[in-house]
DNA sequence: AAGTGAATGTAATAACATCACCCATCAAAA
DNA sequence: TTTTGATGGGTGATGTTATTACATTCACTT
């Protein structure tokens, strides 16, 4: 397990720009928001953002473009993920559930198809949004 | 019901491009293909596939930026739709799966999100690219 | 004929992502 | 010690995907 310690300077910055968004931020929100620090070139954000991602530490959200901190780190191994990404405020909640991943396992099994990954975003609305 | 009939020039133009391909293809390869056909712009092409992704003829893979026509566009209304993407020929698959919309659709209702659309899409090998 | 809305043509620009090249550091191998 | 390879970094250029803005054309209605 790669610990936050571990990180380099950039994966770093990268980081804890993302934690400090707190919510799916572009890599182009997060170069700019690193100026400050030094960074001039999106190759740095890209970069740092796959290791991240490699680690497990940040996510991709695949339909919206952006990158978005990991809400359960400390699993060492993560099974199919979920997100629900809110179309008005911009958030988004990571979820999974066993048997979405079970059929979805299921169904490659069928078809011998061999799983690497998989996107599972639902946009809507969120709660906070929907009280309004 | 929108039938192939009611379609304009550009967007028959796409969707038969598309249909002739065979497999996902993205704005710009449509567009390149059409050249001899008379379109020079980006924007006419994803004019186009908005219309055709309305009617529900062609979906859009977000997690290849790639459009693909609809495998059963006789269904008025399909539910929540899947796609095995494999990353060796490039081919997609569309499925469907109730079980897997039932998980979905409970999560949205137990966390007050009104779910507006999802993105399903499994990566991996497709079984014509494994046996090999 | 004039008005309307949908579709189209086109240039420009925005937004997202990668490539190519070179340099620095560090640790293992020779 | 010198070499080599792996990893990270800085930077400019480029590639790819998508949208904005505005003018025009077309089919249809009044
Ligand atoms: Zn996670
Ligand atoms: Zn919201
Ligand atoms: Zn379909
Ligand atoms: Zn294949």
């Amino acid at each position: 397990m790669t610990q936050l310690q571990d990180l380099t300077r950039n994966q770093s910055l990268v980081f804890e720009r993302l934690t400090a968004h707190g919510a799916p931020a572009s890599a182009y929100d997060l170069l700019d928001g690193l100026r400050d620090a030094g960074l001039r070139n999106p190759n740095q954000v890209y970069r740092a953002l796959d290791k991240l991602v490699e680690y497990g530490l940040v996510h991709r959200l695949e339909s919206i473009n952006a990158f978005v901190t990991c809400a359960h780190p400390h699993d060492h191994k993560h099974g199919l993920i979920a997100f629900a990404i809110c179309e008005t405020c911009g958030q988004a909640e990571e979820f999974s559930d066993d048997f979405v991943e079970e059929r979805l396992r299921g169904w490659s099994m069928d078809h011998a198809f061999r799983l690497s990954r998989a996107i599972i975003e639902i946009r809507g609305a969120c709660k906070a949004c929907t009280v309004a």
